[in-house]
DNA sequence: CTGACTGCAAATAGTTTGCATGACG
DNA sequence: CGTCATGCAAACTATTTGCAGTCAG
């Protein structure tokens, strides 16, 4: 279901991208985590076996990753900037808890109809939508209070 | 439907902050646009009429605005960086143009059976969800060719 | 009057780029 | 071996903060 290191660096090779360790590492710490992370996170976590790695070579290879489609982007709670994570090779949406970072994927969305609807009404070429539900997750609900209200709904 | 001038300004006075000038400007300008736009394209429009305001007195405004959910953020087209448009009262979403950022309001996300079903199956406590079509206009579809594949879908 | 608001400049944070060195295939 | 990848430092962009002067209420 989930892409597999050997997966991803086999993708990898097959596109005429070398595989170097730090790579390798950086592969392996997205796959080892089931948060979403940021390329500093990313970084902090491949630091620990390899000290060298710049975190450069993460956004660098981040960037190769995404262009392949073997990770992906998204919008977590209230900050904005670029989060990644492992990705199933299918479509998905997420649902994030935004006190821990858990994320959970769902992927019947059954928007098709929805999508049919605008198409008709807009005209316009519709190439994909992002859906992310957020809220608590069952430990932090336990843990803390309410929860924030972060979009509308 | 959507706020007016006149609104977001008493709701700014009943909050206790002061209505400027500055101000004025700068939510005459979020309302008098369709599209989606950066705090540096708010800075430019109401630079026009006061060349002496600061890009920081942009940021400073959409922060209280946003706090008194007056405004809400999206998440545009490949970059994800913070953008701003007017915001109408009630729950909806957006259809956006990634080539020329229109942006299109709907409502009927009919999603409330979705977010009961992963309630029940995950015990998160939901506070809302983003939910963001993406695709090109008309007029851009027949002005260019293809549409780019930005999200999973 | 007085606290909130503003503009400037400087500080941060996140991300990208140029370049010389090093390593995969 | 040639080419692509890496690491460093510097450049950039977006955003935030400190501060002194100004203005709305």
């Amino acid at each position: 279901m989930y892409y597999t290191q050997k997966k991803i660096e086999s993708a990898l090779r097959r596109q005429g991208y070398k595989i170097t360790p730090q790579r390798r590492s950086i592969i392996s710490a997205i796959i080892g985590s089931d948060e979403h992370m940021t390329p500093n996170a990313i970084h902090e976590k491949v630091h620990q076996e390899h000290p060298s790695v710049g975190l450069v070579t993460i956004y660098r290879t981040l960037e190769v990753l995404a262009e392949l489609g073997l990770i992906c982007e998204t919008h977590a709670g209230g900050s904005c900037r670029s989060y990644l994570m492992r990705r199933p090779a299918e479509h998905h949406h997420h649902l994030i808890c935004s006190d821990c970072g858990k994320v959970i994927d769902f992927t019947d969305c059954g928007l098709a109809e929805l999508e049919q609807r605008l198409i008709a009404t807009t005209k316009f070429k519709i190439s994909g939508h992002l859906l992310e539900f957020l809220g608590q997750c069952r430990e932090c609900v336990a843990n803390n209070g309410s929860a924030k209200q972060v979009y509308n709904s």
